[in-house]
DNA sequence: AGCTATTCATAAGC
DNA sequence: TGCTTATGAATAGCT
């Protein structure tokens, strides 16, 4: 009666109903499942959705501004302050503390990208070394699963192409039967029968709604050759 | 082999082993459906996580800026802070950028150490990995340097008091054969004559400036092994 | 909005 | 930290 599912790929819901149904189901899943990962693990989580339409959905286990904040500053010390002067004395220390930790931060990425480096030692520089290999490893293997994971995409929509493809070879050798049968029907599309009605409708649907992922594949496949 | 599951009860898991192994597994289910929303259903996603630890974690369907820049045109409507201007442009002036910045660098950082990957397309990590792979070889060049010099600078040592050492053995070998000479000298200023010079200014300055080097040499070639 | 059949996520265990 | 498996959850397709 109900539920004859199949995995849905990930790309834009055409169907506005659907995706509007889709959008209040998976909503609820994911604010529960933030306010659990919160508890359980004892984390600050903030989420914010804004519909289609301009509508915001949001969730903070503690307060939005406070995550904000957090995540603006990076760092835990910034707490809510309501006078004026300690908020001023507070944003002073807090530059300043950003400023340092601006300056470290662009240290690391100019020595990371491979400069500045004269001044860091050899242990240093193996730390950095061991980081450096560390990331792209996981880099690395984040692509692959990326690529794979279009690969496996890209196939499962050949193979539904190529099972449509049988159906309305099918459905042509019937009309064709239906046809001869019948001699008294005209068929000046004779010549355009079977393998024209596949030819013509259907590869356009199936294929041009998601163009992008074999650009994206053929970027992704590169990478095999490139190494 | 596993799996014996029973239902959980969301409340803080009070093991740290056991928060952390759990915080690891439902973030990154989070992350995925907090991406899959936003791409089903054409909807803007913002999500930002701080461990117990204080490390950040993120997913932006767009940037996180211009979800937090929303999320204020939202709220903001409903508060009062439709005055605090001249508050929120001192604060702008001072730390809105910084923190931009930083926020941007710690980013950063994060994916060059192979987080937050999930959010990179593969065009994006291919360009990261480039990145890194430039990084490594530019710190492995110098790190090779900075050990060859080193190593340069010892065998510079290692020569010098090998020549030194056989001016020490001449020495000792001509005082040798004073001494067997005329037996009746007794020689407690015979050690500090010509050759005492050399014995207390030379053995010194050379040796003891830089006994670091020894230490990070090690630690330098150590790596070659464990590679 | 409800109802299942299925896919998915993940607690445990190595 | 990663992988595997058994189960509990989430949810796609219908009504």
């Amino acid at each position: 009666m109900a539920g004859k599912r199949e995995r849905i790929a990930i790309r834009r819901i055409e169907n506005l109903a659907a995706r509007q149904v889709t959008f209040s189901k998976r909503r609820r899943g994911l604010f529960k499942k933030a306010e659990e990962l919160s508890i359980l693990c004892d984390a600050e989580v903030g989420l914010a959705v804004f519909s289609a339409t301009g509508k915001l959905f949001q969730f903070a286990s503690s307060s939005m501004n406070q995550i904000i904040d957090r995540y603006n500053s990076h760092s835990k010390i910034l707490k809510k302050v309501d006078e004026p002067s300690q908020l001023d004395l507070h944003e002073d220390s807090n530059c300043a503390r950003l400023r340092d930790e601006l300056a470290e931060a662009s240290l690391w990425l100019q020595q990371m990208r491979g400069e500045e480096l004269q001044s860091l030692n050899v242990q240093q520089l193996q730390a950095l070394e061991k980081s450096l290999e560390s990331g792209l490893s996981s880099v690395l293997k984040t692509k692959s699963q990326k690529i794979m994971d279009q690969i496996s995409e890209l196939e499962k929509k050949r193979v539904q192409l190529i099972e449509e493809n049988a159906r309305l070879k099918e459905q042509a050798s019937k009309m064709e039967m239906q046809v001869a049968a019948d001699p008294l029907v005209v068929v000046y599309d004779e010549g355009q029968s079977s393998e024209s009605v596949t030819n013509t409708s259907y590869p356009r649907p199936p294929l041009d709604t998601e163009d992008s992922s074999d650009t994206s594949l053929r970027l992704g496949l590169s990478l095999f050759n490139s190494k």
